[in-house]
RNA sequence: GGGCCCGUAGCUCAGCCUGGUGGAGCGCUCGGCUGAUAACCGAGAAGUCGGGGGUUCGAAUCCCCCCGGGCCCA
């Protein structure tokens, strides 16, 4: 079929494209037709979402992102022929969400939600919110393209997920993984749950008692050691003291008592308790220290110091003693310390808190009992040491402080029974296994290899609700443990499957104990979130409950994420993978960076710097948005910025109007591809140049892809058309468009624009699918309808080599170069490109620049307006009167070295000497100390001035001038086509159609000048589609207009001729 | 406090691996072009290549230290 001008009559309006092309999909069920080929093939290509986690009923721009790369890639997988697995994921379970929910109950602590809400309520609450969401994201994806298997995505709180999860907690436990423990963790006084290293992630600016308590040694009169503490509510449990053997101590006499503190320390803290007067009695090293005894101030208030009084000494402990901080005598009270928790170990003291899980003292703590510990619990303590003359000072410190991430509650450390998977035992496996994946970038291994070699055991259980409940029952009688892998075991230990395998129904289904009979209750706990994603790979796919396609799929070929899952997911996934199945889950990893705002600071609501997704898809439109995300390196943030949006919105009109160009004279020559086969027509130059550049675009283009570097691919991609075809080739087909006559040449110039604009669509599919379909819909498969219903079914190209042709890129370089250069040597001498250049000369070392330049003349002439170009000797610019060098540095330093500073000074001293030496002979010696040193051309970049008639520039080939002579002939069709263009300046403003005859009227009383244009008539008619034209003023039915051509007034009209 | 990434023109970024006279696009000023023109071409202004030190004849590039931003951890 022949090629339609739909595209040219339409105005471009990129969203009008879109919203036709999201129809058109839905219509014709596009996705499912792509899946439908995709799932034919043999090529398995396992890709892992990565799933967002669903807490919002929108999605942020660096989600977009992460979606809009991934769909980039999927896409270019499925036209690679790959079976690519493409199932979406969401995060559902864990406390942000339970927090928001009670946000929005209004709910204040965990007894709140058993006691008021309900947890069944509580549950269905969390469930219909991560619903709602799921939703609401899916639509934003599909928004911007992302072609993913929306109707079937893995979603964390399905019960059949939930027994996946089981699944590997069984597998820990058979492995001896697992166990109960006690530790010091941080705790939320308000969610009541620990939170594990990696959720300790926020700090606050929050004030804090900063006080120094004397403990009074045993057995020395007025003796003390001094501490420091901004904890207060620690000293109850406090248990010993701790100390550095290497640093120096002093102890000092002020009035009738002695203090011991660090001697580095001593003047600071002498200036914050302000001591005026003091003597230092003696200096020892920390390790003298050792095993003193001393007494708790508190001792007698507090229950629980019965208990750690036999603890009260010395401990040497350099890992714990900070020395730009504090008195070097650090308290211990390992149940509120993790380092205390440590060292205490070491000497047997017991992990004893004296806290409870909201934040009150208890019962144990004596006096203190039921204060809140970081408010009242702190000042009754400071109160009391005051009384009992323990306090040597009492100051305010403000310091970073950590909250709770969710309810910004500060935390605290206190020892708790937890449940731990033992990864330290396994990682070796992990490293080896981590080893084996790939990364890009390359660095990201490094980085992660660092965290993977520093592994600590995962605390998995949390005292909480909306979560995978751990599988852990335990007998009430004899306390025998079953931790269960999948709901048939239950039922095979006397247990009921429950209606939803969440809290609270879960805690109801008891089982009977096969030691002793007794009745098993599960442990309360559910498990830490990030359990969830990390068993993505299979849990998503149904094992083991379906066993076969994880076995055909594993391992996942790829997946990518933003930089901070590395600590995250990328690592809690190969954790799971070795726990479960001793091997890392992933061959291949890409990093993506962060949307910041565009100083690169993050954005947040609160900055004001922020922009939403709504913001951002009403105000551009989607393939210019995933274009601007694609381009960004993938791996570095990316700065958000409209204004560069806007600037790639402009080279979408590029494209469009390259199209526009095509349809507009394949459709007046009635232009058919499919009988017009680019091998059977003959090729100029500029057509086989731009095939071969198309087939490196082709090549770079899957060279790229295969590296993941996505980025460098869409960049290629949008430089060919704009450099390559719209700002060179269609210039210069120009001339053959606009022949009327039917040539060959003409032909061959459709075939191959239509070809390499056909190609181009393909490639850009993955990376702006809507405008690449719809040009796709309206001008390729307009002229060739068999071809199949979106583009997105064919195949990425592969490049032809053998059509990669370097003869005519070198060529097509050299006039480039030397229409540039034509152009700029225009510009400085004032010479207009309508008025013709006689000649153009050039000199160069480049020895097949004669033969080469034969073959771009006809570009040379056209683009620049020039009728001759002499290549000449390098004698030619001898002429030249002064010779300016500038050293050429890659080329002396090699051969010069040492020499350089002083081959610099001789050059500048005797400059015109080489110069013209260097021109004349090609060569100059020069000495120094004797030495005899010969330079050559290729050492410098010679300047020159050169005779009035000369307008000479450097180039990278050679010297390039244009004679600035004007003769009869130039100046004659230099006004034929000032004329030209006003004529047609008047055509478009008619609204004339480029085939349409006119007839033209000039008029103006310049006789030398009518007779000028009369003489190039012919010229004037025939560009401008004129049948006559008449030397007369213009008829007033006609369009005509003054004009001042040159100093010279005329007059132009114009009529359309039927 | 530690690990990794980033810092180049007013803005967005390439160049750095493999050292050789600092680039592109946008923006600005001036000039030109014009039948795909919201396009294009040319010229100009604009840079301590984050700072300092080292290696080298020569450092944006390699090495060390520091500063600022980001991510992860402590």
């Amino acid at each position: 079929m022949i090629i339609n001008d739909k595209i040219t009559k339409e105005k471009y309006n990129q969203r009008n494209i879109e919203e036709w092309v999201k129809e058109y999909w839905a219509k014709n069920d596009i996705y499912n037709k792509i899946k439908d080929k995709s799932s034919k093939s043999e090529k398995k290509f396992y890709f892992l979402d990565g799933p967002p986690y669903a807490n919002a009923n929108t999605i942020h721009l660096g989600t977009l992102w992460n979606k809009v790369l991934k769909d980039a890639l999927l896409r270019y997988y499925r036209m690679k022929g790959f079976n690519v697995w493409d199932k979406p994921g969401f995060d559902t379970h864990g406390l942000p969400i339970e927090v928001m929910i009670e946000k929005q109950l209004g709910s204040n602590n965990k007894k709140d939600i058993i006691d008021k809400i309900g947890v069944d309520n509580f549950i269905n609450k969390c469930l219909a919110f991560v619903k709602e969401n799921i939703s609401a994201m899916t639509k934003d994806f599909e928004e911007v393209g992302v072609f993913m298997d929306w109707k079937n995505p893995y979603v964390t709180y399905d019960d059949s997920y939930i027994e996946s999860g089981w699944y590997l907690i069984r597998k820990a436990y058979e492995k001896g993984l697992l166990y109960k423990g006690r530790n010091v963790l941080h705790w939320c006084p308000r969610c009541e749950t620990t939170l594990a290293d990696y959720e300790v992630s926020e700090y606050r600016e929050l004030e804090d008692p900063s006080i120094y308590v004397k403990f009074k040694v045993k057995n020395e009169k007025d003796t003390y050691l001094l501490i420091w503490t901004t904890t207060p509510w620690t000293l109850p449990a406090n248990a010993f003291v701790m100390a550095h053997p290497d640093i120096d101590y002093v102890m000092i006499q002020t009035g009738n008592e002695k203090l011991i503190l660090s001697k580095e320390r001593l003047e600071k803290v002498v200036e914050e308790a302000k001591i005026k007067e003091y003597k230092v009695i003696r200096t020892f090293k920390g390790k003298e220290l050792e095993g003193i005894e001393y007494e708790h101030p508190l001792e007698d208030l507090v229950k629980a110091q019965s208990e750690l009084k036999k603890y009260h000494k010395v401990v040497m402990a350099p890992e714990a003693v900070v020395s730009g901080e504090g008195t070097g005598l650090v308290h211990s009270a390992p149940g509120h310390g993790e380092i205390d928790s440590i060292i205490g170990s070491r000497i047997g003291a017991p992990l004893l808190g004296l806290v409870n899980d909201q934040g009150f003292m208890v019962e144990d703590a004596g006096k203190y009992a039921g204060l809140y510990f970081r408010t009242d619990a702190n000042n009754e303590i400071i109160k009391d040491l005051k009384e009992r003359n323990a306090l040597l000072h009492a100051g305010k410190i403000k310091h970073r402080y950590p909250v709770c991430w969710r309810c910004k509650t500060p935390l605290l450390l206190k020892a708790t029974d937890q449940w731990f998977i033992a990864v330290t035992k396994i990682k070796d496996k992990l490293v080896d296994e981590a080893n084996k994946v790939n990364w890009v970038p390359q660095w990201a291994k490094d980085r992660f290899m660092n965290i993977v070699g520093n592994v600590r055991d995962w605390v998995i259980s949390r005292q909480r609700f909306w979560g995978v409940p751990l599988p852990i029952w335990e007998c009430e009688k004899c306390h025998h443990l079953e931790v269960i892998g999948d709901v048939d075991t239950i039922i095979k230990l006397g247990g009921k499957k429950p209606i939803n395998l969440h809290r609270p129904w879960i805690d109801e289904v008891t089982l009977k104990c096969p030691k002793c009979g007794g009745e098993m209750k599960r442990v309360n706990d559910v498990l830490d979130v990030w359990f969830d994603s990390g068993i993505a790979f299979y849990a998503s796919l149904g094992y083991p409950k379906n066993k076969e396609l994880y076995e055909k799929l594993r391992p996942a070929d790829l997946i990518l994420e933003g930089h901070d899952q590395t600590r995250g997911w990328f690592f809690s996934l190969l954790r799971s993978g070795v726990i479960g199945f001793e091997s890392s889950p992933y061959k291949r990893v890409l990093l993506h960076g962060f949307v910041l705002d565009e100083q690169g600071r993050e954005m947040h609501k609160s900055l004001g710097n922020y922009v939403s997704f709504e913001e951002l898809m009403s105000k551009q439109s989607r393939d210019v948005i995933r274009y601007y995300v694609l381009q960004n390196t993938t791996w570095e943030d990316l700065k958000f910025s409209w204004k560069g949006m806007e600037q790639i919105s402009r080279n979408f009109t590029i494209i469009w109007n390259v199209f526009s160009f095509a349809s507009l004279y394949m459709s007046l020559d009635r232009f058919d591809p499919t009988k017009n086969k680019l091998n059977e027509l003959p090729l100029e130059n500029e057509d086989k140049w731009l095939i071969s550049k198309l087939n490196i675009i082709i090549r770079d283009f899957n060279k790229y892809y295969s590296s993941l570097e996505v980025h460098n691919a869409a960049r290629i991609l949008m430089n060919f058309i704009i450099e390559d075809v719209s700002h060179w080739y269609l210039k210069i087909i120009r001339k053959r468009v606009w022949e009327d006559e039917d040539t060959l040449s003409k032909r061959a110039a459709y075939a191959t624009l239509y070809h390499v604009l056909k190609n181009w669509l393909i490639l850009s599919t993955p990376i702006i699918p809507y405008i690449s379909e719809y040009l796709y819909q309206n001008f390729i498969k307009t002229a060739e309808p068999d071809l199949p219903d979106s583009i997105s079914l064919l195949d990425i190209p592969e490049p032809e080599i053998s059509l990669i042709n370097e003869d005519i890129e070198y060529k097509m370089n050299l006039a480039k170069v030397i229409v540039e250069n034509v152009l700029s040597a225009r510009m400085k001498a004032g010479i207009k490109i309508r008025l013709p250049i006689k000649s153009v000369i050039i000199s160069s070392h480049d020895n097949n620049l004669k033969d080469a330049v034969k073959d771009v003349m006809p570009y040379i002439k056209e683009l620049a307006n020039v009728k001759e170009v002499q290549v000449v000797g390098k004698e030619f610019f001898e002429q030249a009167k002064i010779y300016k060098l500038e050293p050429n540095y890659k080329e002396l330093g090699p051969s010069f070295k040492k020499y350089m500073p002083i081959i610099i000074k001789e050059v500048k001293d005797k400059e015109e000497e080489i110069g013209s030496s260097l021109v004349r002979e090609g060569y100059y010696n020069l000495k120094i100390n004797g030495e005899n040193i010969k330079l050559e051309t290729k050492h410098f970049k010679i300047q020159a001035t050169y005779p009035e008639w000369l307008e000479v520039t450097e180039s990278s080939i050679g010297i390039i001038a244009i004679d600035k002579r004007v003769s009869e002939e130039e100046y004659k069709q230099g006004t034929a086509r000032e004329i030209i263009r006003r004529i047609q300046y008047m055509r478009k403003q008619m609204g004339l159609s480029v085939d349409a005859y006119i007839e033209t009227w000039i008029y103006t009383d310049d006789n030398e000048y009518l007779s000028t244009i009369k003489s190039v008539e012919e010229y004037i008619k025939n560009e401008t589609r004129s049948k006559s034209i008449n030397y007369d003023v213009p008829p007033n039915d006609s369009y005509y207009r003054d004009w001042e051509v040159e100093e010279k007034r005329i007059t132009i009209g114009i009529k359309i001729k039927q």
